[in-house]
DNA sequence: GCGGTACTGTTCGAGTGTGTTCGAATTAGT
DNA sequence: ACTAATTCGAACACACTCGAACAGTACCGC
C-alpha cells in the first residue's frame, strides 16, 4: 500500500470516527507506530486533523461550544467501541433504521456496514460515508437534507420535513449530555430539533451515551430520559447515576470496556 | 504493446484499485521502472491521475468514476471554465439559486464561494462541499436529502419532496446529453427525477452544456430544450445545432474557451 | 542510405519512507 | 503522591524510489 493512500484512509477514519489511535492504525496497516505517527504529523501540517496524546481527532475550527473532539475524545474511543458494539447487535438484517450525528453513533454505523439489506436514514455525512464506502448494493442510505453545521450533520426545516415521511424501526441516537432534569440534550438547537424528528419517525429509541455525559447539560433538550427504550452506556458511570437511570429507563444496558 | 495501450491500462488499474505501485507496473508490463515513471508523468500532466511516491493515485480519492474520463476530456476542461465562468456572471448578491449535480456545475460553484449572502439549494455533495469549505458566514447551503448515486448525487422522493417546498431564483443545471427530440437528458432515472424538480422550483433555468453533449442521448429526459430560459455552451457546437438552438432556446450563449 | 522522432533501458547521486532504539514525557493505577 | 505502563519524538541505519543524463533501438519519410 502507498504512503499516500494510507494517510487518505487514515484521514477517512479519523473523519468518520471523530479520533484514532496510532495503535490501532498500527495493527490495521501492519506498519510501525513510528510510521503512524509520522503519517499523522504530515496530516496534522496540512491542517486535516489534529495530532493528541494516543492518536488524532478530527480538527474542530472554530467550534469552542461543540465539545469537540479533545484529547480526551481518544481515550473514551475504548468505551464509545465498547458501545457501538453493543448497539449493534440490536439491529438485524432488513431493518430500517436511523443513525443521529455523531462520533458514537459513526463508530456504530462501521459494526453495521456488513448487516445485509439494511436501510439506514441519517443526518450525519460522515455516517452515510462509512456505508457508501462499503458500497454493498443490498444497502439503503438516505440522507437527510439541510444545512450543514461544524459536525457535518444536516439539519433545519428541509432535514425534519425529510424526516417526517418517514418511519423507521430504531433510532440511535448519539447524545451531548443527559441528566435527571433536562433529559437528552445537544449544544446545536436545529440538531436537537433533527433530533427530535428522528425519535418521532421511530419505532424504538436507543441511546448512545458514555458515562461523561451524565451531568452534562447541553442548550437544548430533545426528550426526556424516560422517552428512551434502550439507554447503552459504560461502567464508568457511579452509582447513584445508575439506580437513578435504571429506574427511569425500561432497558438500561451498561457494557464494560475490557 | 504501445506506450499508448499501456497507459491506458495504467489509467484502468489506478482507477479500478484506486492507486497502483512502480514497481507492480513495471513487472506487470514488463518494462523497466523508468518507462512506468514516464507514462505516469504523461498521465499526471494531462490531471488523469496524482503521482505520489511510490506508485500513483486517482486524482480525487473518494470522489468516483467520472463517466468518460478520458484525455479527450481535459480539453473539455477548458471549455467546461470557460461556461462555468460566464454562468457566474448571472448571479447577483443575495440570490437564491440551485446547482444540479455534475462536474460543470461543480466548477461553477468554485467561483461562486465570494458571492455575498448568497443561498445556495444542491443536491450534489461536492458541490455542498466547496461553499462548505469557503465558510462564509452570509452563504446559506441547503443540501438536499436522499440516497447517493456514484457520482456523489442526491436522488430520490427525499430529495424530490424536499425541494419541492423550496422556490428558487435560477437553477443552473449541468445535463449529460441534448438532442432535439429528447431535449436534456441524464443516464439516471432517479437524477432526473430531482432535476425536473429543481426547474419546477426555480424561477429560470440555465443548462449549462459544453458542445460534446449534442447529440449525446441519455436513458431519461428532464425536460424538452425549448423549457431553458438560458443555454450556456462553446464554440465547438457546429452551425445547424447553433441554428436549430438558437431558434430554440429563448437566449443562446456561446462562450469561446481562451 | 540519411536524418528525425518517439520510445525505451541503464546508471548514478539525491531524496524519501520505514523500522529500531532509547531517553524523555505523558498517562493510568493504586 | 508515587510508581508502572504507555506514548512520544529524535536519531540512526537501511532499503527503496526518484529524476536527470546518456545511449540504444525501432520506425518513418525522403
Amino acid at each position: 500500500m502507498l504512503a499516500q493512500q494510507r494517510q487518505a484512509a487514515i484521514l477517512d477514519r479519523v473523519r468518520a470516527a471523530g479520533g484514532v489511535r496510532v495503535t490501532e492504525l498500527a495493527a490495521e496497516f501492519s506498519v510501525s507506530d513510528m510510521t503512524i505517527r509520522r503519517d499523522l504529523e504530515a496530516l496534522a501540517d496540512r491542517g486535516l486533523l489534529a495530532k493528541v496524546h494516543g492518536g488524532a481527532t478530527t480538527v474542530s475550527p472554530g467550534s469552542a461550544h461543540e465539545p469537540g473532539f479533545t484529547a480526551k475524545s481518544v481515550r473514551e474511543r475504548g468505551e464509545k467501541a465498547a458501545i457501538a458494539m453493543r448497539a449493534a447487535a440490536l439491529v438485524s438484517p432488513g431493518d430500517a433504521i436511523a443513525l443521529s450525528a455523531g462520533t458514537t453513533t459513526a463508530e456504530l454505523a462501521q459494526r453495521l456496514v456488513d448487516v445485509p439489506a439494511l436501510t439506514v436514514v441519517t443526518n450525519s455525512i460522515p455516517v452515510a460515508d462509512v456505508f457508501y464506502r462499503a458500497g454493498r448494493a443490498d444497502q439503503t442510505v438516505v440522507l437527510t437534507g439541510g444545512t450543514r453545521t461544524p459536525s457535518d450533520a444536516l439539519v433545519g426545516p428541509v432535514a425534519v420535513a425529510a424526516i417526517g415521511a418517514l418511519h423507521l424501526d430504531m433510532l440511535f441516537l448519539g447524545v451531548h449530555g443527559m441528566s435527571e432534569r433536562a433529559g437528552y440534550t445537544t449544544p446545536n438547537l436545529m440538531e436537537a430539533d433533527v433530533n427530535r424528528a428522528l425519535v418521532e419517525a421511530a419505532e424504538r429509541l436507543v441511546v448512545l451515551a458514555d458515562h461523561t455525559k451524565w451531568g452534562t447539560v447541553g442548550i437544548s433538550s430533545i426528550v426526556p430520559l424516560a422517552r428512551a427504550h434502550v439507554l447503552i452506556t459504560d461502567d464508568g458511570l457511579d452509582g447513584a447515576a445508575r439506580e437513578l437511570l435504571s429506574e427511569t429507563v425500561p432497558e438500561l444496558v451498561v457494557v464494560n470496556p475490557q
